[in-house]
DNA sequence: TAGATTGTTAATCGATTAACAATC
DNA sequence: TAGATTGTTAATCGATTAACAATC
């Protein structure tokens, strides 16, 4: 036996069924889908699909299919996505400030996903002190205390380049183990812990070289 | 031989290796650059970032390395970073503002990238007429129009997941082939337009495994 | 039961890595 | 030349797809 946990590219695609099946409930009063059904919605094929899941059980009926509510809640269990994540985000510059609009609005009050932001950090005093949408903003000297008493579990950070290794590094001094980063570079960070980067220069990059 | 082409991996990877020699230039005076020191920057085995150049052409001198300035201009010219790509942005919202206000300001000048933001689009009246540093706001019923008279190349997508696919429908009836989408859904596009997603929740979703 | 669809095995495909001859 | 490093082939690894027995 070579493989015993799943892959990182099956963890994705699951939290891509899991989107798709919650899409799915307010629009459609179906108790039961296929694979068939779900892959073609999710853009993947039906034996991947199966293949996936059954990395972390048997969840459907032959002849059947999958029951909705059934497959959603474990599908959450499997990803951990019914604990309770309390995230902040660092940098509070143009690109940050939106991003925590945009989470604070999409999360706090949706059930279905556990992420709150509850912390943003800045090193400009005009901005220190302040809230948006009733988050404080603290200063990036607090980070590690905040991230300690407050139980800070993800880091969104959206500061320039050349900040973010050594903001990494504070966050990994103070227990965190993942992180989504904005900024075009590279981190490195200890094993264990995790760091997603989102990087619109890399997509744009990517798009134009197929036109 | 099965592939002529290279891979979408490969790809995205040499955006990966143009940035790192871009960085590179600005602190490092020498000339040339091996395998092994680029490839370790950039995050990947060295092995592999001399199977991606090679799918390109033969770029580096045995026994000495690769001339910086000369491998970031083949890499620039193999990803047709060298054209010219007037971009849109659709959805003027919390994130569509922040997304136009980072971009603007991060490749007007800098001549490195070749994507300027020329219009947004909202179907708010009190936001269309307005301009966001510089960059004026149409009425996306313009859509199709603008897209031909400022002849735009690339589209942003940040509207409301429910009006996703309708956008994207509009663009590619204008003739768009390069989306970015940061809206939640799986966009459906013809064959020869390529979509990319930036997926906040799904990185989230992701990294919460681990925890 | 008969039809449908799952869970899973085996086959295929593609990507990464190791190794090294070519050569600057 | 001798040492270093590329470009490339062959081997390995992992992921996707096809096919089908199990079974609801």
């Amino acid at each position: 036996m070579r493989t015993q946990k799943p892959p990182d590219i099956v963890i994705r695609r699951l939290v891509l069924y899991l989107r798709t099946l919650e899409n799915l409930e307010t629009t459609d009063k179906e108790e039961v889908i296929s694979s068939y059904a779900l892959s073609h919605l999710a853009g993947v094929s039906a034996t991947q699909l199966r293949k996936d899941l059954a990395w972390f059980g048997e969840f459907g009926k032959q002849g059947v299919g999958y029951n909705i509510e059934t497959l959603r809640e474990e599908i959450r269990e499997a990803l951990n996505l019914d604990g309770n994540y309390p995230t902040g985000l660092i940098g509070a510059g143009g690109l940050g400030m939106a991003l925590a609009r945009y989470s604070i609005r999409r999360y706090r009050d949706e059930s279905a996903y556990p992420f709150q932001l509850v912390a943003m950090f800045d090193n400009d005093p005009a901005k220190v002190g302040g809230t948006i949408d009733g988050v404080p903003i603290f200063d990036v000297r607090e980070l590690a205390e905040k991230i300690q008493t407050l139980g800070l579990q993800i880091v969104i950070i959206s500061v320039p380049a050349a900040a973010a290794q050594d903001i990494a590094n504070a966050c990994v001094a103070a227990g965190i183990r993942a992180m989504l980063s904005f900024a075009p570079v590279k981190l490195t960070v200890p094993a264990g812990v995790r760091v997603h980067y989102a990087d619109l220069g890399l997509d744009l990059g990517h798009l134009v070289y197929y036109l």
